[in-house]
DNA sequence: TGGTTTTGAATGTTTTTGATTGCATTTATG
DNA sequence: CATAAATGCAATCAAAAACATTCAAAACCA
């Protein structure tokens, strides 16, 4: 049996139990016990997995929850900056939609104590709206596993009944002739679905997000108004050309 | 088993009845009363828990999270039972709804690693679930401040898409000729709605519930099995008149 | 074929484990 | 309230399991 496929078979094992012995590797793979411990130092190197006596175990789902936390923390300035100006444009009485995401979620300390009527489909949004006593309801929809965002039919589904004042997305990328774009498909209908239900729409998208491109299309640029950061007049102009952008200073 | 399988199931009990003792976690783990001392002191210096005397206690976080703790920790043994039993029912492949609840909420251990389709009204159980690795879909709706749990029109709604092989409810009352009720309308009315789109329905009732009354009206008994740890004769033979009844011995 | 890489066995060392001991704390009992 | 019994505890130790390292055989490649 190659390496390769050795250390696939480990990896799957771990993937399926979080943690593998070295003597179950043996039996499962025939080789022996050397080569496994081999294989299994080989991987930990690389960042696979991590070694612990008698076998393996899996680098942890809090690593992956600190990521999420980690990328909340990326650019935080210019996400609060931004976030911000967003808050500012809410009027009283008015019925918002919020997107899931890092930057969505900044604008949340901004809404404590007003008046609105809030939805989202943040499930981690949630937690903090609450919190800040904001009136909320969520979208339905599968709970998408890594940002726990709620996607896929349910939340278009669910959707349909709303209506709002304004809606404030977040993406991934957003491109002068590309529009705005996010790599899930599936998010990205949601995110469609918004913008045909609300009476005016804005993107957040800090200035890394700008001239940046990812798989699957949103919407054109006059689809909504550009809340950034970007204060580049060249890199700009072309934005200015297509949509309402509001620049905030960072 | 590797030492972090033992930790893992270490927290895991933690986490699930607030404190543990080391006796039980020697049957459960099959390690000696040694082995299990040194893993609580590891997870002591690693701030994962708290030694006490005959096991460990878990560090407790805010305190709402802690009220609602303390409500799941009453007659936190009745509830895991009925839950179990709860679980027993479900067959691979099951799409089933999980009420939100604080019975239902024990019922997420069962289910870890299960080929099932689960969608719940709870944001708080949706937590559990995610982490347990189940796939979830959540119902949309108002999110109600104190239980977290997802109700009215949007509730309902999105739940008009979904269909289940079982449900499992929380009730609040359950009476012999006034069925199943619970204090809030909204909520009775996500609980009847769910009713009508599952092929089985599953009641679940401590002995503390029966021969209960609240404010809004579900269902009748006949409607579903009820699940209960109630044992005493005189007190469980009107319901066996009536509808189906599971009893579990706790 | 000659050289390189991979493998499995053998070695001595380290880590983990469970039993035992004596001490401390809690609980029961007079 | 005081004493005894029971339970829980940390420390120690020897056995077992797991470990890294070394080396020669096997497999692979040019």
């Amino acid at each position: 049996m190659l390496t390769p496929t050795r250390h696939e078979i480990i990896l799957e094992q771990l993937e399926r139990y979080q943690t593998v012995k070295i003597q179950d590797l043996v039996n499962e793979t025939g080789a022996s016990e050397s080569t496994i411990r081999r294989d299994l130092s080989q991987l930990e190197k690389a960042n696979k997995l991590k070694r612990v006596h008698g076998g393996a175990s899996c680098l942890h789902q809090t690593s992956e929850e600190l990521s999420i936390r980690e990328k909340a923390a990326q650019n935080l300035n210019e996400k609060v900056a931004i976030a911000k100006e967003a808050a500012s444009l809410i009027r009283d009485g008015d019925c918002i939609f919020l997107d899931a995401g890092t930057t969505t979620y900044q604008m949340i300390p901004y809404l404590k104590g007003r008046n609105l009527t809030v939805v989202t489909n943040g499930v981690t949004l949630l937690e903090d709206l609450t919190e800040n006593q904001v009136p909320t309801y969520l979208t339905g929809g599968f709970v998408k596993h890594k940002t726990r965002a709620l996607i896929g039919r349910g939340a278009t589904h669910s959707l349909q009944q709303y209506r709002f004042d304004k809606c404030f997305l977040g993406v991934n990328g957003v491109h002068p002739s590309h529009g705005y774009t996010t790599p899930d498909p599936e998010e990205a209908l949601v995110k469609q679905t918004v913008l045909t239900l609300s009476q005016e729409a804005f993107v957040l998208g800090d200035a890394s997000k700008l001239n940046e491109l990812s798989f699957s299309s949103i919407a054109p640029l006059q689809d909504a108004t550009l809340i950034t950061n970007e204060n580049d007049p060249d890199r700009l102009s072309p934005y200015l050309e297509k949509t309402n952008v509001k620049v905030v200073s960072s």
